[in-house]
DNA sequence: CTGCTAATCCCAA
DNA sequence: TTGGGATTAGCAG
């Protein structure tokens, strides 16, 4: 049955056709070695099944027969210039090896050690030269190699992934052990989940580069063009020499800088294998450095000034050299891995529709379909913690803003917070994983820290930590995806935070429309605790009113078109005249002013609250008092500050309670600054179309400018969108209002706000049918200037009566007006 | 065909 | 030895 001796020989190669040369030649088996025997018990306990001898027989047949001497020589004589030679080793073994593996347990000599343990006896060489000696029959069936570990074992070697891929050899016997798998298994699969994860991200790096080198090359391309045929600027004929030569020097050196910027992304690009842990980081420098102005420079002279023009063109960065936050390169990785899979859901969460986006009943809304939701991604931070529950919105809307110019934002932490001041307590950015690329936003990676916050004492500051990823799909078109981390984060080191709100993948896409608005399609979807939230504010927070897509969506709009307008000239419509940077200062003051008053309602840790319990007050109603010591703050002033809210239902709607609140008329109805007279507008700075949106300067009636019993004015900020609104005023010396006016600093004028914020009440139309809004009341008072003194009983209980009978003046004024409305 | 996974081979610390 | 990089076979989509 065996035409012994045929490898070896190299005459008998001729006879035996290139049949032999190419089943031989390439068979590689699997087990060829000791572990062919352990591997062949995949899944069972160890040494469950002895491997026939026959297997191990056959599968001493090795790999690179090419470098056997018996077999290059049959190369070099036989097949030298035979076309086919070149696919050894490759195509469909499995088969020949059934047939042929038994009887060709040769071993080739350049692979003297690999099984010595496992040889078999019998190591006589056979070769199958013709299928007629198939003797399927004699050779016991191999195990079938294809195996996958299964869902549960997967799961588990998962689990300990995220949290250590480098197990020890302790760790990973102790896993095998539970898993039923061969410690050598779990180390293989560590060993390719690791090597996995790395090209993933190599891969994707790559796809970012190659993005970039092909926008380099196209703008170059259409530079070298413009270049060839001048265009004259003004006229659009074609330029003269004279008149072009200045062009000409811009496009070369721009030129030159493009070509170097090409050249180290490619050579990057090319290198990038080697040095993945930090070639983002420095595209992302060597992108922004400008290292290509340097060379061509001194051709053409500093004088026509474009170093400047150039370094104006680059975005600012954060500088991304030092990495305090994230050091491990393990877990660098695994946040880029992270933030890739989040922005992969994200992405598909704003394309899909039907199944996993439900039409809400009122035709206003989409709902997510929970169970659509866990068929479709993988859970992306693990599952959801017991006793929390999900909170999920899309929001699609139109921003007059341009993608870039959002994303910048998105990107600064402090922008960030300013574009929504009453939804970020504080923003920061602890960490830069990724700076972008070629001095974009494109591909940057932060790590940032945040508390959320709904103007309520019955709503908890969600805090949070994430990452945020911003990817550009196309020209104007961006995406920001944020996830939270606390997962990987929580370090062994410190204590395990309690987070009672986890994001999944949210954030936004964002494409450019006509003139300078911008298309923002909003994904929120969260999980929290909701035990931790008052059944007054449950519905509210649920329907994504409180923290998800419509709030954040509102705000932008409602922000974008506030900056909109202060871009553009000052309207004459404003009954008083204030200079530019007065307005600038202004706002800039009242925007101090409402963030003081979020930060008293939602005791985020803007300030120190020492909390004093809630308790029932005059009225129904249980007020949350808290007080701080304020000391050395220019912009507050010094000594015990009081701090006390509450939160009710009102019978009315949002918008009529908004117009009665800041109705300077109505306003003696509640508010004791008023004397008991109206007030009168003495100056007002449109922030929206809406006339509800500004910033106004009111007077108590009856006390003139010039008369001493009422040296005080009252700085106002209203602001109003669909997912509530806010009105919040502070008394403000005459004399210093009157710098801030002027334009000048506003952060010596010190403040203590108070104020309403209004949300809808969040149920649906159908239980609440005019629909109810939640009105929240804070005040903070300076108890005493000393910040050494106690806070006395009587205090605490006069600012409760306060709050309590300005909420009883104002609910008797919405009866009224409901009654008159309906 | 590509991409993924379990496993093998081989090298260097 | 051991772990990691390179590579491969088998399979799914």
């Amino acid at each position: 049955m065996s035409l012994g001796g045929f490898l070896d020989s190299s005459s008998s190669c001729s006879s035996g056709g290139r049949m032999v040369v190419g089943g031989g030649g390439g068979i590689r088996f699997p087990y060829n070695s000791s572990s062919g025997e352990e591997s062949s018990i995949i899944n069972m306990p160890s040494g469950a099944i002895a491997q026939p001898r026959l297997v191990t027989a056959a599968s001493s047949l090795v790999k690179p027969v090419f470098s056997s001497p018996g077999l290059s020589l049959a190369l070099q004589t036989g097949f030298e210039s035979h076309g086919d030679v070149g696919r050894l080793g490759s195509g469909n073994f499995e088969a020949d090896a059934e047939v042929v593996g038994s009887m060709m347990n040769r071993r080739s000599r350049d692979a003297p050690d690999q099984d010595q343990g496992s040889r078999s006896g019998s190591d006589n060489m056979d070769g199958a030269a013709s299928g007629d000696d198939q003797d399927a029959a004699e050779k016991p069936a191999r195990k079938k190699r294809y195996h996958r570990h299964t869902p549960q074992q997967i799961q588990e070697l998962e689990a300990l992934f995220k949290e250590c891929p480098h197990p020890d050899e302790k760790q990973r016997l102790e896993l095998s052990q539970r898993l039923c798998l061969d410690p050598r298994q779990v180390k293989f699969w560590f060993q390719n989940r690791r090597t996995q994860m790395k090209t993933h991200l190599e891969r994707h790096e790559n796809s970012l580069l190659r993005q970039e080198n092909n926008k380099l090359r196209s703008e170059n391309m259409s530079l070298r063009n413009a270049v060839r045929t001048p265009i004259c600027n003004n006229c659009g004929g074609p330029a003269i020499i004279g008149e072009i030569s200045l062009e000409q020097q811009h496009l070369r050196i721009e030129n030159a800088r493009l070509r170097d910027e090409l050249d180290r992304v490619s050579s990057l690009a090319g290198r990038f294998l080697d040095r993945l842990p930090n070639s983002s980081l420095e595209l992302g420098m060597g992108g922004n450095g400008f290292g290509g102005l340097q060379a061509p420079l001194p051709d053409f002279g500093a004088a026509c000034g474009i170093v400047c023009s150039s370094s104006v063109m680059a975005p600012p960065m954060r500088s991304a050299a030092v990495i305090p936050g994230v050091d491990r390169p393990e877990e660098r990785s695994m946040l880029l891995e992270l933030a890739l899979s989040a922005m992969d859901e994200l992405v598909k969460m704003v394309q899909a529709n039907e199944p996993l986006w439900i039409r809400g009943l009122d035709g206003s809304g989409e709902i997510l379909n929970r169970d659509e939701y866990l068929r479709t991604f993988p859970p992306c931070i693990g599952m959801k913690p017991s006793g929390f529950v999900a909170e999920a919105s899309r929001v699609t809307g139109k921003v007059i803003i341009n993608s870039l110019a959002l994303v910048e934002t998105l990107m600064d932490s402090s922008r960030w917070a300013e574009m929504f001041p009453g939804l970020i307590a504080r923003a920061s950015t602890v960490d830069v994983i990724s700076s972008g690329m070629g001095g974009t936003r494109n591909g940057a990676v932060h790590l940032m820290h945040s508390e959320l916050q709904v103007p309520s004492p019955l709503v908890p500051v969600r805090e949070v930590t994430f990452l945020r990823f911003c990817k550009q799909h196309a020209e104007g078109l961006w995406s920001v995806v944020d996830v939270s981390v606390d997962v990987i984060r929580d370090s062994p080191s410190g204590p395990p935070s309690i987070t009672s709100c986890r994001r999944l993948p949210s954030g936004c896409i964002i494409q450019d429309m006509p003139s300078g608005y911008s298309k923002v399609t909003w994904v929120e979807h969260a999980e929290y605790d909701e035990s931790q939230i008052h059944e007054l504010y449950r519905p509210l927070i649920s329907s994504g009113m409180g923290f998800g897509a419509p709030r954040w969506v509102a705000t932008l709009q409602r922000q974008c078109q506030c900056l909109a307008i202060l871009m553009s000239p000052a309207p004459s419509s404003d009954h008083n005249v204030i200079t530019g940077n007065g307005r600038r200062s202004m706002l800039k003051l009242a925007q101090r002013m409402t963030a003081s008053f979020c930060a008293g309602v939602c005791a985020s840790t803007v300030h120190k609250w020492n909390m004093l319990g809630a308790a029932a007050g005059a009225g129904d109603q249980d007020v949350r008092v808290m007080t701080r010591k304020s000391v050395d703050d220019p912009g507050d002033p010094s000594g015990v500050v009081l701090s006390a809210s509450a939160s009710v239902w009102v019978s009315v709607s949002p918008q009529r309670l908004f117009d009665f609140l800041r109705d300077e008329r109505l306003r003696s109805e509640w508010d004791i600054l008023s004397n008991g007279g109206p007030m009168h507008e003495m100056a007002h700075i449109a922030k929206g179309q809406d006339h509800g949106n500004c910033v106004s300067l009111l007077r108590a009636a009856g006390s003139g400018m010039d008369s001493s019993q009422s040296s005080m004015l009252i700085l106002q900020e209203t602001c109003a969108d669909a997912s509530g609104a806010l009105v919040v005023y502070a008394p403000v010396d005459i004399p210093a209002m009157h710098v801030v006016m002027n334009g000048g600093d506003s952060s010596y004028l010190a403040l203590l706000p108070s104020g309403f914020a209004i949300v809808p009440d969040g149920r649906a139309a159908v239980t609440a049918p005019r629909g109810g809004a939640l009105l929240t009341v804070a005040f903070q008072i300076l108890v005493n200037s000393l910040p050494t003194a106690k806070l006395t009983v009587e205090s605490v209980n006069t600012v409760k009566n306060l709050i309590s009978c300005t909420l009883q003046k104002i609910k008797a004024a919405a009866a009224v007006a409901a009654e008159c409305e309906s």
